[in-house]
RNA sequence: GCAGGGGUCGCCGAGCAUGGUCAAAGGCGUAGGCUUCAGGAGCCUAUCCUGCAGAGGUUCGUGGGUUCAAAUCCCACCCCCUGCACCA
């Protein structure tokens, strides 16, 4: 065994032994509960979980070190249809899929077998699960796990929908689903073979008449147009019916007719015929009472929609295209006994007036467009742009009746509700492209009727979510208006199936809670999981009645012991529990879940909550890329985390997920990286092991207070950066920033005894300990610290400890070094001999008190210069001072001005002891004799006169 | 299509909200040196171009604009990623 796995299984061990991530109410603690959506349980964890919860532990771990009691509790989602697709899928014995699970997943085939039950999967893969979590070392409290299956969970959930119904945010209705015929289900995006992404599209149809009681329900997206018709497009090769539907007379494809029956529309048959039999009939606008006669149009296709369409040209490039052919083809209606010249007079009927256009839009950028006939692919390119143009900026001319000089927008939607009430408009739905079942069965639209829905087009519940939202920190804050926006955009959302796992709904027969829906406020029951599990309470003895003394308060415990059995002290305790932890401070996420789960939950939250126990923060990050590509089982890209702490070590496989993104932006996990950044683990074992055994010199010189005043602001980086969830800002600072200053002044000292050293190598550790917590134990019980890092206490910025002398005693150095490498790169030369020469007192005298008028903003060179020669011991240097002032003046632009506020307060520092103090290690650094001298120094070795160069902060300098 | 997020010096990525401190952090990679029996690791230095003195020049998706001054502000355009519902 590997020397990083030994010490990962002492840790997990020793944690588990001591039980410090399980956490109990301390009234007298602050608390934190963080949370992280729990996984669904049809295949092993992935580095994409992994992300997610390292986010999630590091937070944990900071909080818990800075003194809070800190929950972080787990669960499991067994809910829903994936779980039971899966093991069918092995019961099936479909080799792909099955290979995928023994190579991918590594089940192992004795395990393989037992998957044709589906219960067994899932517990297959959790217990996998839980194992693998403890392995990467997330803190969590396991005694309030739960799967979504438990008896006693689904009381929790029964509990929730009762209350939501009551508050009426439970309601019923109609809903367009792609639907499968042969599988009598809808088919959702995964199971289908073609057709991902495809939704049904509502048409709106219009009934012309045909005589007296026929109607030709000819379909559009643009029933405004009805205004502009000029004849009706009939496929005269196409079979078509003449049906009663719902009790009228239709005229519709053969294809329309199946599928309007699933549509709630009683269809009757009555006969069949080609659609040839219609053309050159007559019919009515129901609108306008105008006669327009019906054409020929082969584009026309019977399996869209009603297969009846009707004409537009002026603002239709395909009607105008057909209309065109037939009148440069006349011969072709012969065979329809249509005159001719009928065809040849009708004119397209302009209705819309649209910017960029004339009288006929769709003629004209037919001709734009170079279009030749119907069959040209152009032509949809020309619909749609046409039809965004005319839908956005277009306005109804006068013979739209009432909807004259509206836009198109603003009118749609009242002109679609006009119409149909008064009885001249019906609607169906279709889908834009085929989609078939992963059956092979194609699918059409079915709507399901009876459904209940979470009512989230209800203006007061979206309301009521904001106001969580703007209550609750959001990371980062950008996607604070997403979920706004998403608050805005979600409608009823269909909240029970009939098929899959999960909690019946208390009130319907048949109907299972969806797994988006039983989801959004269990975090709550963690809270009181662990009395559950602890004293075996029945699920039998959960009545609402005790959800709602736990969570409400209301009722009366002793009543309710006698009612359900359960005595008032467990009663109390769960009430307390639940009162100690709620709300939850954090609850983090990938962003896929921004438009469904967070904002579900946010919504529930707001239904069943009072403000006190609203969300106090949402993490939202990116979605894990391996190897810059997405990653999926079937692309062979799939990196469990098992594996991956397998592979490279927990801690390894922590950072190097952290260190990949914040944010929204999206990690990308590359294998390189990962072990590249565990030998860098290695090597900084034996570099902490190092200092940590060697320390022993009590050393209070001033690159000790350096790096004590450096330490200090990488600690307040770190806090601050985790206090926001930027993990990886954190990690960065506390892993290379801080690394980089301990190397720096192990240069600088030539040693690495010193205790001060070692004391900062104890707080490196702190500050690492929540991102690398296995690696940090194991340094930290090096250096014979007693009990676990894990909750030691966080550093602590200390302002005393800052010394602004000591870091821009520092900064001299390396200026002068940089100063001196410039010149040395620009002259290509290997130096033997260095002379640097200190500024003169009285340069110091102008350059503090440029700096000082500098930071005040009032640096005016006359003035200054006036200033200066009124005082006497400046006024013999005043030729020297004019070249000076400017010369300051830019330099000082140079610096940032915290770095400027410092100088003024150290004032003059003596540059000559300071670079005196460095000698040895620039003689090293540069390989070449080392002479300090001050400007003023008359025995100074200084040929070619830089001396006089010299100013403070920059010391001249002189190379050969 | 609608919505959200992005395009930065070989790569990954800070910075852009409060324009100057930005040739632009940090990591990785690469090159040279030291250390080492060797490999690895570690340590140091360099890494846009130019420059025989600490300097200058050209860069931050594209094209305009505002300003003494823009990676940072405004406008237009191009490209990429994510979500869009009965499904986790």
């Amino acid at each position: 065994m590997s020397q990083t796995k030994q010490i990962e299984q002492k840790w997990q061990a020793k944690w588990e032994n001591a039980h410090i991530f399980e956490a109990d109410p301390d009234p007298k603690r602050k608390k934190i509960m963080v949370t992280f959506p729990y996984p669904y349980m049809n295949g092993p964890l992935h580095v994409g979980h992994t992300f997610t919860a390292s986010r999630v532990d590091a937070y944990a771990r900071f909080k818990r070190m800075q003194g809070y009691n800190v929950l972080w509790p787990w669960a499991w989602h067994w809910t829903g249809q994936p779980l039971l697709g899966a093991s069918q899928r092995v019961a099936r014995g479909d080799e792909a899929y099955i290979r995928v699970l023994r190579e991918v997943d590594d089940v192992p085939e004795s395990e393989l077998k037992k998957f044709i039950d589906p219960l067994y999967m899932a517990q297959y893969y959790t217990n996998e699960g839980r194992l693998a979590v403890k392995s990467i070392g997330f803190s969590v409290d396991w005694r309030r796990e739960f799967t979504t299956v438990m008896p006693t969970y689904q009381k929790f959930i029964e509990w929730q929908y009762k209350n939501l119904k009551e508050k009426g945010y439970v309601t019923r209705g109609t809903h367009p689903v792609v639907w499968c015929p042969k599988d009598q289900s809808p088919t959702g995006d995964h199971d289908r073979q073609v057709g991902e992404g495809v939704t049904p599209e509502e048409y709106t149809l219009i009934k012309y008449k045909l005589g007296e009681h026929t109607f030709l329900p000819a379909a559009t997206f643009r029933p405004e147009t009805i205004y502009g018709i000029t004849n009706m497009w009939i496929n005269p090769d196409a079979a078509y019916v003449e049906a009663t539907v719902n009790g009228e007379n239709w005229i519709i494809s053969q294809e329309a007719a199946e599928k309007l029956k699933e549509q709630e529309k009683k269809v009757q048959v009555k006969r069949s015929f080609k659609g040839k039999e219609l053309i050159g009939q007559i019919f009515e606008n129901p609108l306008t009472k105008g006669k327009f006669p019906i054409l020929p149009g082969w584009f026309v296709d019977p399996k869209t929609a009603t297969g009846v369409v009707y004409s537009v040209p002026a603002h239709a490039p395909y009607d105008w295209l057909a209309l065109k052919d037939l009148q440069e083809k006349p011969e072709v209606l012969k065979d329809f006994g249509i005159d001719p010249e009928d065809v040849k007079r009708i004119k397209p009927i302009s209705i819309i007036k649209v910017d960029g256009f004339g009288e006929y839009p769709a003629v004209e950028i037919v001709e734009q467009m170079g279009i030749k006939d119907q069959h040209d692919p152009k032509a949809d390119e020309a619909t749609k742009a046409l039809y965004k143009k005319e839908f956005h900026s277009g306005v109804l001319k006068q013979n739209c009746g009432p909807y004259t000089g509206k836009t198109v927008r603003e009118v749609k939607d009242t002109l679609i509700a006009d119409f149909r009430k008064l009885g001249v408009a019906d609607s169906m739905y279709d889908l834009p492209e085929q989609v078939v079942c992963r059956c092979m069965t194609q699918c059409i639209v079915k709507i399901l009727s009876d459904q209940w829905f979470l009512d989230y087009s209800d203006q007061q519940w979206k309301a009521k979510a904001k106001e969580v939202v703007a209550q609750m920190a959001i990371y980062p804050d950008s996607a604070k208006q997403w979920f706004n926006v998403v608050i805005d955009w979600l409608k009823e959302w269909a909240c029970a199936r009939t098929t899959g796992f999960g909690t019946p709904l208390p009130w319907g027969k048949g109907w299972i809670i969806e797994t988006l829906s039983d989801s959004t406020i269990y975090m709550a029951f963690y809270t009181i999981n662990k009395h559950i599990k602890q004293s075996s309470i029945k699920p039998e003895a959960l009545k609402p009645e005790v959800f709602d003394y736990i969570f409400y308060g209301k009722g009366n415990p002793a009543e309710l012991e006698k009612a359900v059995g359960i005595n008032v002290d467990l009663l109390e305790a769960m009430r307390n529990e639940f009162l100690y932890w709620y709300p939850f401070d954090l609850r983090n996420s990938a962003k896929e879940l921004v438009p469904n789960h967070l904002t579900f939950c946010i919504f529930h939250h707001a239904a069943l909550f009072p403000p006190e126990h609203w969300p106090k923060a949402i993490g939202v990050n990116g979605m894990l890329m391996v190897e810059g590509k997405q990653m999926h089982k079937s692309k062979g890209n799939f990196i469990t985390m098992k594996g991956a702490v397998e592979k490279y070590g927990a801690d390894a496989t922590r950072c190097a997920l952290l260190l990949g993104a914040e944010g929204m932006d999206d990690p990308d996990w590359r294998a390189e990286n990962v072990s590249d950044l565990k030998s860098k683990f290695e090597a900084l074992c034996g570099f902490a092991s190092g200092i940590v055994a060697s320390a022993k010199n009590q050393e209070d010189t001033v690159l000790e207070r350096w790096l004590q005043s450096k330490l200090q602001h990488r600690i307040k980086d770190v806090t601050v950066s985790i206090d926001e969830l930027k993990t990886r800002t954190g990690l960065q600072i506390a892993l290379f920033e801080t690394w980089n200053d301990l190397r720096w002044y192990i240069q600088r000292k030539g040693s690495t005894d010193a205790k001060a050293l070692g004391e900062a190598v104890k707080v490196w550790l702190k500050m690492l300990a929540p991102f690398a917590p296995f690696l940090c134990e194991e340094l930290w019980s090096q250096t014979g610290e007693a009990g676990f890092i894990s909750i030691a206490s966080w550093p602590a910025f200390d302002e005393a400890k800052v010394d602004v002398a000591a870091e821009e005693q520092e900064n001299l150095i390396i200026d002068v070094m940089s100063d001196t490498s410039n010149i040395l790169k620009a002259m290509k030369i290997t130096p033997k001999r260095l002379c640097y020469y200190t500024a003169a007192s009285w340069k110091w005298q102008v350059y503090l008190k440029v700096l000082e008028k500098t930071l005040a903003g009032e640096a005016k060179i006359n003035e200054l210069m006036k200033e200066f020669a009124a005082d006497k011991d400046l006024k013999p240097h005043m030729k020297d001072i004019a070249g000076m002032v400017p010369r300051v003046i830019k330099a000082l632009t140079k610096l940032p001005s915290d770095r400027k506020a410092n100088i003024l307060k150290i004032k003059a520092v003596d540059e000559k002891e300071i670079l005196q103090s460095a000698l040895g290690f620039l003689k090293e650094r540069f390989n070449a004799e080392v002479s300090i001298y001050s400007e003023d120094d008359q025995k100074r070795y200084d040929p070619k006169r830089r001396a006089v160069m010299a100013m403070p902060y920059q010391p001249a300098i002189y190379i050969e």
